[in-house]
DNA sequence: GCTTGACTAGACCGACCGGTCAACTATACT
DNA sequence: AGTATAGTTGACCGGTCGGTCTAGTCAAGC
């Protein structure tokens, strides 16, 4: 059960990195078994193809953002809003040390890989979606805690943890494009103001 | 002055159409050289490269976008916020019938070129760039009416409008990666509440 | 010592990549 | 008619793509 080498890990991290920081077409197979340090016929023994090694990549990277910082951003020491912040000032701080190690801010790596290959490999596009599926989940919880607490007023909390999310993945898109990680800190604060009002139930 | 031939234009059409629906790396100069009834020297006679008919082709996409979109929708026949809302339905309406002819959502054209290229290609990523400050331009102009019209209380119209149109690439692109249009008909009108108060200045 | 099976090594495959080039044709001007 | 030039053609280039395959290494179980 316990895997005999680092190899596979090594390969996953790897083309999680170069991906990332390039994109799915742009790295080949080739690149990621050097950059891994492992041979051609090593990949091939542990991935039937490019595609399936990216599916681990978005398992990895869910696993990473997890650890490295939803966990810490939304650890229960303050209030859920606060926590959001938090959140999102520790997006600008990763996104600028990126920029400032590679020379590119590399925006989501969800994002990335949706806007590329959604409308080329249905597969890639369902995990992308089950990731953004699974982080909308975790911040509809939120929101309700925030209402729980009387810290937001009523509202669709399905919508609006969709579109705080969406507006998240914009701002995003929106600095990576012009290569400035201060496109955070301008506009992303705005995400604790969107609302999408309940959908009137009782007439 | 006046071209001999349309080749030119061909490829240009023929190259948007193919990158809109795939992606950049996806579509190689043959397969655009194929899809506009043009030989492969005849490309390289017109355009040194494919990164130059890449530039050429988002200049086109952005005069479609202009004539057929931004014109329509944002004719003075009504209010501000409704010409948005105008905006905002046109977009759905095509998204929609995009993906009944190709099984696909494509999402918006810039921010597409802009998540796949914006780290490896520095001339590509500017022109994504200059689009995008295009749109905030005129986004700025009919907030600005808005406020003097008095449908929108007074807000930082430089940031409120760059959110908003974060926003609307962050829908685009959520709805892009659920391949479901119908995303936008229930996330983007929470475009409109979208604000971003003035800094203040006079304390 | 022998076998087994996970793992590694690297040559190799056809297809395709972006791009080049020399030859050719059609058109326009003198 | 002659010539220059814009446009066209398709063969061709070296390189890289994702992926295959055979041979071999190595440690564990018997």
């Amino acid at each position: 059960m316990v895997p005999a080498t680092d190899t596979r890990q090594r390969l996953i991290d790897s083309a999680r990195e170069l991906i990332y920081s390039r994109s799915y077409a742009d790295v080949g197979v080739a690149a990621i078994c050097e950059h891994a340090g492992v041979r051609k016929g090593s990949f091939y023994h542990f991935f039937p193809s490019k595609q399936e090694l990216t599916l681990a990549v978005l398992d990895a990277s869910f696993l990473e953002m997890k650890q490295q910082l939803l966990d810490r951003a939304f650890a229960p020491d303050r209030p859920p809003l606060a926590r959001l912040e938090r959140f999102l000032d520790m997006t600008w701080a990763f996104q600028k040390q990126m920029k400032e190690a590679t020379g590119h801010m590399p925006g989501c790596p969800f994002g990335n890989l949706g806007a590329e290959l959604s409308t080329r490999d249905e597969t890639i596009r369902r995990k992308v979606d089950a990731v953004f599926s699974s982080l909308r989940s975790g911040m509809r919880d939120l929101l309700a805690e925030a209402v729980q607490a009387g810290d937001l007023e009523p509202v669709d909390i399905d919508a609006t943890a969709a579109a705080m999310l969406a507006y998240f993945e914009g701002v995003l898109l929106t600095a990576k494009t012009r290569n400035d990680p201060d496109v955070l800190k301008q506009l992303a604060p705005a995400m604790l103001g969107i609302r999408i009002p309940p959908q009137a139930e009782s007439a």
